[in-house]
Parts: C-alpha cells; structure tokens; sequence
RNA sequence: GCGGGUGUGGCGUAAUUGGUAGCCGCGUUAGACUUAGGAUCUAAUGCCUCACGGCGUGGGGGUUCGAGUCCCUUCACCCGCACCA
C-alpha cells in the first residue's frame, strides 16, 4: 500500500475536527501551558509559504507538550483591523468587514490543511463587536486612572481628586502633563472644565494637542514605530510633522517598569537591546542657566555635568518656548529667518541630512553657574525639541556633535580631560582625568558626574533627572476599520460612555474617504450619537488597540462580563512560549507588556509580564529565476552564455522552473508574449539565473503552501520548513529539497508493509542496535524540541528510519515510540500509523516516550592516538577505563608499536575519555 | 557613528560544547531494476594529487598535546538604532 498523503490528512483534520481533539478546557488537574502565534492580519493575498514557519514550530511544540501531559491552550485568531483592507475599500467600494470576512476564510482553511493542533473553538478577530469591547473597556479603564510614581502603579482619578481636595498637587508624584503646581485652595476654586483640564493631564489616556506624525496620503496620523524613514510603514508614503489634538496613551509612566522587566523574560539578547533602545534611559541632571540681563531661567537636561567647566555655548531647539523670550531685538529677524527655513524641511530631509550643520546667534546670554562666565546662545536643528528639555548646554570638546557646530561657528573649545587631543575631532569618551574643572580636577570621569551633580543640588541650581525617549502612544487615527472610541462629547467636554454601553459599535458609512473638510470618514456616519443627541468622536483606534491583549482574550473568549475571568487567568496566567516576527519588535510587544502591567495594577490580571519566552522565527525569502532575452529579440540565452549577447533580465515564474531548469514548453505558454520565443541552450537546457529576494507576486517568486500540500502534503511541508534551517534564522525556500523529506515519509511508511504490501509488524523482541537507534533519537529529539532546534530532529529521524531499513525492523516496540516522538512534527501520518496499529484513541492522547539511558551512553570511546602532538590513528575503547589500564591496552596495538620502533617514549599524556599521546624521541 | 549577530563543501546545514570537521538533505556522477523514468534501490562525492601524501571551518597571529569552538587582530556580509545632549 503506498503512502497517500491526501486520503491520509483530510481524513485525520476531519476526525480531529468532529472529536474535538484539540479543545482545551479551563479546568484540569494537568499543569498548563500556553503557546502563542501572533495573529496574522487577514490580507487579501493569502499565505504564502513564509508565514506558517512560526506556526509549524510553535504546533510542534505545543503537540510536544501535549504528549508530556500538559493541558496546552494553543489558539488562533486574526489582526482584522487595519488599513489594507480599508485603502481596498476605497478603491473598490467593498466593506472592508466584506472583504476582512473573505480573507479570514480563506486563511483559517490554508491553515487547517496544514494541520494545526488549534482549539479552533476559541477562534477571535478584532473586528468582531464581542472582541472589541474590551478593548473600549480597557481604554476607559486608562481614561480614569493616573499613575502614580510613589507607588509606581496606576490609581483610580478619584484618588487624586481627594488628594487636590486636600492638598492640591504639591504632594503629588505622578506622571503628567506640563501643570502649574497648586495648593486645595486654587483647586477647590476651579470651574469644573479648569478642574477637568487639569485631571486630564494626569490621565493615563489623555487628548492633547503635540506633534504628531501626519501621513497626507493615508488621511491619518501614525505612531512612532509606524514611521520608517519618515515614510508611512503600510504603503511607504511621506509623513510629516504637524500639531494636532489626539488622543495618547502614557506608556511613559511604565518606562521604568517596562525596562525592568525586560530583566526577568526569556526573549533573545537583540530583541531586547531594541526595547532597551527604544525606551533609551539615560541618566543625567537637570540644569538652570541664568540669563544675563533677563529673568528667564533656562532649564537643560544632560548626562555631562562633569563638563560643565567645558560649556563654551547653548544650543536651543528652533521650537523652543525659549527662543522668544531670550531673542535680542538685533537678532529677531535672523532667528525668525532660520526657524522658517528649518521648519520648511521634512522629517525626512532633517533625518537624511545629519552632516550639514547650521545654526543662528540669539543675540542672548547665559551664565555658566560654575564659572560665573558669559556664554552666547544659539539656536540649531541639531538640538531637538522632543527630548530632553529641547536645550542644551554645548560641550565641543567632548562631544562630537557640539564640536562640529563650534568649529563651524568659530566658538572656543576646551578640553577638560588629560591627554585628549582635541585638535581635529572631540574626545566623546567617558574616562581619563578631569583638568581644567575647578573642582572636578584630578577626578575621573564617573567620579566627576557624580560630584557635578551632587553639586548642582547643593547649589540648588538643579536636580538628578533620568530621562527617557520612549514618547507616549498616539492612539488615535483618522480612519474608519478601527474600533471607535467610547466617548461622546458635551459642550466641547470630553464624556466617557458607560461601561454597560459597550461595545459601542462602528456604524455603518457610504464612502470611507475622508470628508470635504478633512474630516475622518466616521463623521460621515448619519445619526450616530447618543440617545441625547451628542457626537460621539470620529477618530478610531490604532492596529495595536486590538493586538495588545489579544492573549487574555484566548483564556475566555466568550465571557461577556469581563475580558477575562479571575478563574480563567489564574489558570493560565501568561503566555509560555510565544513565536513570531521581529517586525514587532517595539511595537505591539511594547504596548502589549504595557497593557498587561496597567491591568496587573487593577488587579485583573495575575503578571505583569504577559510573554515569558519568546521566539523570533526567520524571513522565508523567495528565490527568484530569470531568463535572458537578447534586447530587441524574443530570443531567450541560458545563463552560462548570456555574457556573449547583449541581454536583459526578465522574472520568470519559479513554477515553471525545476532545479534553475527552465520548462520550455511552460515557458511558451506562460504569457502570450512567450509564445513564439526562441532559446540559446547550453548542453541542451535552459539554466535560469536566480536572486534572493522577498517573497512577491511582482516577483514571481511566491509559492503557495496549497499546492505543496496538494503534491506532498501537509506532513512533508511541516518537516521541510523545519528542516531548512535554525528556526530564527531568515532564509530563501527552495522547493528543490523538498523530495528528501517526502522520501523520508515513504521510508517511514515502508518499515510498517512486508514484502506483499500488507500492514505487518512484528512483535519480536528488539535487539540491542535497535533498542539504541530507538533510544538515542528519542533523546535527541526530546533535547532539539525544548531547545527549539527543529532541524536537527528531522535528520536525527532521518538517520534513525535509515537505520531501521538497513536492520530491516519492523518491530512495535520500536516503531511505535518513533512514531509518537514523530508524531508532533508529522500529525496525520502518524496518526494513521497509529490507528493501524490497533489504537482506538488518538495518538494526541499517548505519552512522550521515555529514555532508556542504557542505550544511550556509549560504552566505547573513540580515542584520538596521537605521537608528538600529531594524530596518527584512532582506537576504540572503554569509556570509563582508567588512564593505567588505557595505557595498557594501548601499547599492545600494533600499528603503534610499529610507529614507535627504534624510538623511546619520554612522557604519555593520557586523559580518560579524551586523548592520548605519547612524546617520543 | 553606536549596538547586536553571522562567516564551515557546488547549495541548505551538523559537530557530543576544546577531542577523528563535514552528520542529514539537496545537487552531481556511476551502476541495478525497468518499454520508460522526474519512481525505487546500491555506491561515490571538501579540495589538490595517477598515487604516496598534502591542504582545508573568511584572513593573520596566539593559548593548548589538541582549536570550527577560547583569546588578540583584521576583513566581509546581515539586522536594529541613529543629531537622544
């Protein structure tokens, strides 16, 4: 009977499917664990066979687990909000919800012909009104509270109401908003919008008006990571920077938390230094500079205060609320001049051109608090308003930046550590000895920083201030395929809706563009507004709204009264293995450990940390073929001959390619131009050029995981994507190798058919060699699996079916365990051999064999002989012999006494389980 | 510029973590069975050499009886961040 991979798999999905096989409940006496894939946003183009990569590996897993008695949630759902489906709606008129509906169809059955071990039943999507209610809820939940950095947890807004009722502000240590401090009385004697204006500073989902990141083109604003180069991610359009009123998330207050944490989760070193990056914490102090002849006190951060000795000049942002009040009259004109000129550039000019420098004179002073000196101030687009306090104090001697403005400008540079030479460029190292410093002199670098700013306390002049660059979370967007925000406005108030509201569901609108006066496409929507007869607001939610929490969902899916029940995350609590692309790197894994910190402080969730180890899985690249047309012909030239013509490279259709082997005949019928096409051969083939490049249609490189599974099945495709390589690691498919696993599979399936073709295995006891074929891959296979090195375990079973077809075994006692450690990479073939095998239940419900560890050490040693330092031969003995008896044994062997005549042994040097050699004269 | 990573046959990769480098697979070559083979099976396959033998883990140096693995240095490629004070 061959092995028939199509009756094989439809028959196991379809019986998994009506035996529930993977459902899990919330209940069992059996330890958890829960393996995540990121949900896949539903595009119109369907998977290709780069995307289940992270899928097989995290199925094989969570199959693993199974079979170690674990109770596995391994669940999937889809990213469905987001802009590709709503730039198709335009285009085409179509709902996006019609279209959205279409794609996930379309995914969830590619998905289960590869055979996934999903609990289908607990399948979510973000569009879905049950699923995005609580992302409203949870964005109300933020709306009222603050954080406070004292307890360093979020805090209901009606603590902080008492505390202004009995206090003000003054005591107050929290993340906000620029507020005036104040006593009780100035608060008791606000009005209620003043009082309203000054709690939402403090809320942890507030509206304010900042820059943000406008994409003209999508009609939207973005987040920071949605920003690549100053172009949109999704499209590649300009962005520029524009004040606007939005709503923000304040994942700064977590900065500190959210870096901590990072110390305590198993993710890889990289990805975490791009969270680290991303947060970027420095630790320095914060500054005042008198102004001389002015009241103005000039506020800067920096991490330097053991140069401040070595300040020659001030830097101010152009946008700074600084210039205007320190602007000399002389100098008004050429300040206004270079702020126009500055602000006429792009984000991305400003980003491509870091070199040019430029800058402009206020006219103004400050005065150096340690030096008592005068020092001009200038204004210059090197300095940014964002960070810090948008002003800097200029230290060219020691840092590069600074240095390349004072030399431009012709200011003074002086260096303040021994032995640096600041001729041609700044000295920006952080260690040697303090000169020219007054009080630092003789100290080095970090005893210096210390002293400096303990000095700016003492002097009252300043504070230690750690500073972060992660900004907080624009969270509003201009679009309509977005969960709406759950709040109306009141006179011109902002009014949260009632939990019990929601979902406040997206209404239904005629066109999705954008109104004629620029407004989002939901104030299009026709009487939507509260039964009152009040607006509700139009933007909508960001992508990683819906993304951010989609884990806990999974854990209760159906529960209508909390996102996710006490009981149920208790159970689970947070995610064990989590796998997929480093595309998220600071994105959703940022807002999704924000989200799960903010819900650790309400006491909804049990950890603060919702990944504990996470895998990055690679890129399946495609590779791409070409042919040659000789220019102005339609004659095509093979590889090797091409340098001979003149020739332009054309993309051809890796379908029709074998081996770089071109299909004439496929070639011709291809595209009508083809059809009378003409070929320069080289040894009678046609050889196609080939590239690595990214999986694309324009490409012709895709390859579709469909019909792979059509012509080898799903099995054969699952332990070929793992075969290909380190899981992590990036890397072109190449559907040539593919035969090598399919042969693997009709090996395997061989060992179980005697010489007739029936079903027979035998029930003979097994022999030692089997035993430690049997013994040695389990163990293998057990350590690749926790370690997640798939490739490797697929040739361990290689070489173990090679084995037992070369001792021709076809024993149960053998086949039976490889089959079961198989099974997680190989479901449905294994699953078929099992039954086969007289097994009523599922082979999902067998257990993970165990190691026999007597068949798996070696008792002999390969031991390298070496003379002076050289090897000459090897020799096989016991593992655990004693150096004496080595020695022994060694000396009676023959080849060696015969390398040793006529020469004498002046030291052995024999190290048991090693080596052993012998130094001879 | 800063940070992280990777360099091994024609190709994808492996190496008990310092112990016979190249497992497994692809590709290639030869053979067997076949009307046929893009099925299956057998054998060979790092490079140079008829051979003996020599050389080989990006290059150079070092530690060691012994280095793909450890140290120094250099080159190349990939990824991330990028005027962050």
């Amino acid at each position: 009977m061959e092995y028939n991979h199509k009756e094989i798999e439809s028959f196991w999905q379809k019986y998994w499917e009506d035996h529930e096989t993977f459902k899990v409940s919330n209940k069992s006496d059996k330890p958890k664990f829960y393996v995540l894939d990121m949900f896949p946003y539903p595009s119109g183009a369907g998977l290709h066979v780069g995307h289940p990569l992270g899928y097989i590996a995290s199925d094989i897993y969570s199959r693993y687990k199974r079979l170690k008695g674990f109770n596995v949630l391994h669940p999937m759902g889809y990213d469905a909000f987001g802009l590709p489906a709503e730039q198709y709606a335009i285009q085409t008129g179509q709902h996006p919800a019609v279209t959205t509906e279409q794609n996930i169809c379309r995914y969830r059955s590619q998905l289960k012909k590869i055979g996934f071990s999903y609990d289908w039943s607990r399948e979510l999507r973000t569009c879905d009104p049950k699923y995005y209610k609580w992302t409203q809820w949870a964005f109300l939940q933020m709306y009222g509270h603050w954080y406070n950095n004292d307890t360093q947890k979020a805090e209901p807004i009606a603590t902080l109401m008492a505390e202004f009722e009995k206090n003000g502000n003054q005591k107050v240590n929290a993340a906000h908003s620029e507020v005036p401090i104040f006593p009780a009385e100035v608060w008791t004697g606000m009005s209620q919008a003043e009082k309203n204006s000054v709690i939402d500073s403090y809320r942890l989902a507030y509206k304010a008006k900042t820059m943000v990141n406008w994409c003209p083109k999508l009609g939207t604003v973005l987040a920071n990571d949605e920003v690549k180069d100053g172009l949109s991610e999704r499209g590649g359009y300009p962005v520029v920077q524009k004040p606007m009123e939005q709503w923000l998330l304040r994942v700064s207050a977590y900065a500190e938390r959210l870096l901590e944490g990072l110390d305590r989760i198993d993710w890889s070193a990289s990805l975490k230094e791009m969270q680290r990056n991303w947060i970027g914490k420095s630790e320095g102090c914060e500054m005042y500079f008198e102004i001389a002849d002015s009241e103005v006190k000039m506020k800067i951060f920096t991490t330097r205060a053991d140069t401040v000795y070595g300040v020659t000049f001030m830097v101010l942002a152009p946008e700074s609320e600084y210039v205007d009040q320190i602007t000399t009259e002389e100098y008004k004109e050429a300040v206004a001049q270079y702020k126009a000129d500055t602000g006429k550039r792009t984000e991305l000019e400003r980003m491509s051109d870091t070199h040019t420098v430029s800058g402009q004179f206020t006219g103004a002073y400050a005065i150096n608090p340690f030096t008592g000196e005068r020092i001009p101030i200038w204004i210059s687009d090197y300095v940014l308003v964002g960070y810090g306090t948008g002003a800097i104090m200029a230290v060219p001697a020691h840092d590069s930046r600074d240095y390349a403005f004072a030399k431009k400008f012709n200011l003074p540079i002086i260096p303040l550590i021994e032995g640096a030479d600041v001729s041609t460029e700044s000295y920006d190292a952080k260690e040697g000895i303090m000169m020219n410093s007054g009080l630092f002199n003789g100290m080095n670098v970090l005893e210096a920083k210390e002293a400096a700013i303990q000095q700016v306390e003492k002097l009252g002049i300043g504070n230690r201030k750690i500073n972060y660059r992660l900004r907080d979370a624009i969270f509003s967007r201009q679009r309509y395929w977005g969960e709406p925000f759950p709040v109306y406005y009141k006179d011109g108030q902002v009014q949260p809706l009632d939990i019990t509201k929601l979902p406040l569901e997206l209404p239904e609108i005629d066109s999705f563009l954008p109104t004629e006066s620029g407004e989002p496409p939901l104030s299009r929507a026709k009487d939507w507004k509260t039964p009152e007869g009040y607006c509700y607001e139009t933007s909508t939610m960001p992508g990683f709204a819906g993304s951010s929490a989609y884990y806990l969902r999974y854990m209760d899916p159906d529960n209508n009264n909390a996102l996710v029940s006490k009981e149920a995350n208790d159970y689970w609590q947070d995610v064990d293995l989590y796998v997929g692309g480093t595309e998220h790197a600071v994105g959703h894994l940022i807002y999704s450990r924000f989200w799960e910190k903010f819900l650790f402080d309400l006491g909804v969730v049990c950890k603060d940390e919702p990944f504990k180890k996470l895998v990055n899985q690679g890129m399946i690249q495609g590779r791409s073929n070409f042919v040659y047309r000789i220019k102005g012909t339609n004659q095509y030239v093979s590889l090797g001959l091409k340098d001979q013509f003149d020739t332009q490279e054309i993309h051809v259709d890796v379908n029709i390619v074998k081996n770089d082997i071109l299909d004439l005949e496929a070639f011709k019928q291809w595209r009508p131009e083809f059809n009378n096409a003409q070929f320069v051969l080289e040894d009678g083939k046609y050889i196609c050029g080939t590239a690595i490049e990214k999986m694309s249609k324009s490409m012709f490189n895709v390859v579709n995981p469909d019909s792979i599974v059509e012509k080898y099945g799903a099995d054969t495709l699952r332990l070929y994507e793992m075969f290909l390589g380190p899981i992590q690691q990036s890397k072109p498919w190449d559907t040539g190798g593919i035969e090598g696993v399919y042969r693997f599979l009709n090996k395997l399936w061989r060992l179980f058919f005697n010489a007739e073709g029936n079903f027979e295995v035998s029930d003979e006891q097994p022999t030692e060699a089997e035993l430690k074929a049997l013994n040695k891959t389990v163990q293998k296979v057990e350590k690749d699996i926790i370690d997640l090195s798939y490739n490797t375990s697929v040739s361990a079973f290689m070489v173990c079916i090679n084995e037992l077809t070369t001792l021709k075994c076809n024993k149960r006692s053998i086949l039976e365990p490889i089959i079961i450690a198989l099974s997680p990479f190989a479901p449905h073939i294994t699953e078929e051999l099992w039954h086969k095998l007289g097994h009523e239940e599922s082979i999902n419900d067998a257990s993970f064999p165990n190691v026999d560890e007597k068949y798996t050490v070696d008792n002999t040693k390969c031991y390298p002989v070496a003379i002076n330092g050289k090897t000459k031969f090897t020799i096989d003995l016991p593992a655990n012999a004693a150096k004496e008896e080595i020695e022994q044994e060694v000396l009676k062997n023959a080849k060696l006494q015969s390398l040793l005549a006529g020469k004498t042994i002046v030291k052995s040097i024999i190290i048991p389980g090693k080596m052993i050699n012998f130094v001879v004269k």
